[in-house]
DNA sequence: TTAAAAGTGTGATAAAAATCACCCATAAAT
DNA sequence: ATTTATGGGTGATTTTTATCACACTTTTAA
């Protein structure tokens, strides 16, 4: 169970009515660091807000590769559970737990109940899917007109703007992000190192450039 | 000047006030296939819902190069011009007419007044952004694991769907919209032509496949 | 009606990325 | 304490894509 208090800090915007209809049919839920929340195909059933942690979201290939598209903080919702208007709506996304996280997951029958009640709830729908839509476009582009060592690079900046400027990634785990091999991000790193961009370490290196 | 009659068939799920509200506020504008719509960057000052014809969205490249992500039919909006909350809004996308359109320029200051007062089109709005996310999900899907051959076809089916079996584009335009290089595309339909998949001509080519 | 522009074909080469084949070091597990 | 797993380095090779260079044809424009 949420505090109202809590709610209202992390969600803002809302109005009266929406906190206690969250508060009486959202449940609060927690997962470990590592955990998948959503594949692809899944059938949602529940809206996913974050309360706590991060999440990120990526696209799934039929060949399994991953590829990161975002992160999710608190405050924000996973937009492909919003549904309205739709039934047996099933995940295009993967959705991953970074951190530990808690999160509020709402039953799928009061999406579009709350779209006709709450003015707000309607407005927070609306701004989630504009602000994931705006991020899809930025990794459109860095997908479209980039190369592997421009896309490292910004990879590495949305990791350091979301956990600071020591990154605890193994090569292997950037180039899973990036649906690359390991090998091309060694290499890409070291570069990084040579050039004075980055210290390295085992399981981790420092952003030192600017 | 649109009837209410030519809205209720486009747009048949809005209510009877926000038919009328269009009719007094937006202004219906053509425009000739080729033309451009909507730069990066530019001040968005009106809302772009298709009456007519066929628009295409790209993402634009710093360098200048362009990437096709989807089209955009009779009854569908512009997601990026559909402004709330925010003031001087510039887009981050291209879109050019493909066809002779018509579409309906609604100025800004409306968006944030209907959706108070209309709930159709806050539905309208949730709709849009719903089915234009999920395009680039499809969109990112296709760059991020799939090789050129491969996007190729998605891009030819995806045309095909919007105009037919006969493909009226030159191997130039398929790799600006793919953001290739000519020769790869040529290599690649000329494949595709000894698979017997296309027939070829100047100018355009035949889907003979399925 | 002749020159220029546009559309296409194709070899050769270069650049980017993926894959293969190992290496060694450190950490974790037995 | 020794084995095993994980993280990382790096050469060699292949595949994919991009670029360069030209040839040829058809259309368009002067």
């Amino acid at each position: 169970m949420i505090s109202k208090e809590t709610l209202k800090k992390i969600f803002p915007d809302w109005e009266e009515g929406l906190y206690e209809a969250i508060i009486h049919n959202a449940e609060l839920k927690v997962a470990k660091a590592g955990t998948t929340l959503l594949k692809l195909g899944q059938n949602i059933k529940s809206a996913m807000l974050v309360v706590e942690g991060t999440v990120k979201l990526y696209q799934e290939g039929e060949d399994g590769g991953e590829f990161f598209m975002y992160h999710l903080n608190p405050g924000e919702a996973c937009a492909v559970t919003l549904v309205c208007n739709y039934h047996n709506e099933q995940s295009q996304v993967l959705a991953k737990a970074v951190t530990d996280i808690q999160y509020l997951a709402i039953p799928i029958e009061f999406m579009e109940k709350w779209l006709n009640e709450y003015k707000s709830w309607h407005y927070f729908v609306i701004k989630t899917y504009r602000s994931r839509y705006e991020e899809l476009l930025k990794t459109i582009n860095e997908t479209a007109f980039k190369n592997m060592d421009e896309r490292l690079e910004f990879y590495i900046k949305k990791h350091i703007k979301q956990f600071g400027n020591t990154v605890h990634l193994t090569h292997l785990e950037i180039a899973n992000d990036l649906n690359t091999s390991r090998e091309v991000i060694s290499r890409l790193l070291k570069k990084m190192e040579n050039n004075g961009w980055i210290m390295m370490h085992r399981n981790s290196f420092e952003w030192i450039k600017n």
